[in-house]
DNA sequence: ATACATGCAAACATTTTGCTTTGGC
DNA sequence: GCCAAAGCAAAATGTTTGCATGTAT
């Protein structure tokens, strides 16, 4: 579980989440897995989360969230991530994070070092040039990134200063 | 320890050390720490590293770094933290690494998903702008940020297309 | 002299693995 | 039927804390 309780997921705006499942699905079976109940729980949680979840957030959880061990959503995220079907994020939390990695969608994140709430950013994000000139010089293949914004939000900034 | 062996650091390039030292001990008194032997050690250590550091890797750790426990560097490691003489990255390994925490001095990173080595990038860091405008908008105090690439470098690269 | 820092050891949280059983293909 | 996935339980890893002692101020 995060370290910070969480603001229950206000719904998510993404848009047809019935087809991103689907389409997930395919892509996960295109990838070799197999089209079973907690595949299918942990894409869909993903998929309607707003915001990065833990392991210990999907699997196991209050909610109506999936009842699959956490071994299993575990070895799940593993391979998802391998198969870049979800994208795992280093907060400075103890759990990893993890979103669903949509194609042509890409987020940046606020993150208040009080509280720990995380406010995914609208922004269009400055690094796209940098990165194609990185992925030219460096050598290196396969290449992405990860931004992340950090600072006291304005509840904490108040209750600080007191 | 970092998840991956280290590549022995190759000496850093950061001039006059001994000074900057001595100035970062005098920040640390400033913020209500003793000088003490450990102290010393994990700021020289971080002063001189090339690359972030884990905890492992200042603790107890193989060459010439801190023989201090490592409750003690923890501690300090936290410490030093909250008072912004060193940052705490949130790379993808288990562990957190810290780095020094000079004024004017930012460095983005790249990092090999394959063999987990970490190169500091020397590149005008493109994020400025962005986070101007979210320290205007968002009502943060205190904004900072964090931004890594990631990829495979080209030895994992060779090896993974075998 | 006092309060903060240290060292040792134990507790914690999260991740990771082994192994047997289940179930998709 | 075969091999991957699930479930349970245990190990591994890295972090954090308690408490008695040492030490900077």
């Amino acid at each position: 579980m995060s370290k910070h309780h969480h603001h229950h997921h206000e719904g998510c705006q993404r848009p047809e989440p019935e087809r991103l499942l689907t389409e997930c699905m395919a892509r996960a079976r295109d990838a070799g897995l197999r089209r079973t109940k907690a595949l299918q729980d942990v894409l869909s949680i993903l998929i309607h989360a707003c915001q990065p979840l833990t392991l210990g957030d999907i699997s196991g959880s209050e909610d109506l969230l999936s009842d699959a061990d956490r071994a299993t959503v575990y070895r799940l995220l593993v391979k998802l991530e391998q198969h870049g079907l979800i994208r795992r994020l280093g907060l400075h939390d103890r759990a990893a994070y993890y979103i669903i990695n949509l194609p042509g969608e890409h987020h940046d994140y606020l993150i208040c070092n009080g509280c720990g709430r995380i406010e995914r950013l609208d922004v269009a994000c400055p690094v796209h040039a940098l990165e194609k000139t990185i992925a030219k010089t460096s050598g290196y293949q396969r290449i992405y990134h990860e931004l992340e914004f950090y600072g006291l939000c304005p509840d904490c900034s108040a209750s600080n200063a007191a």
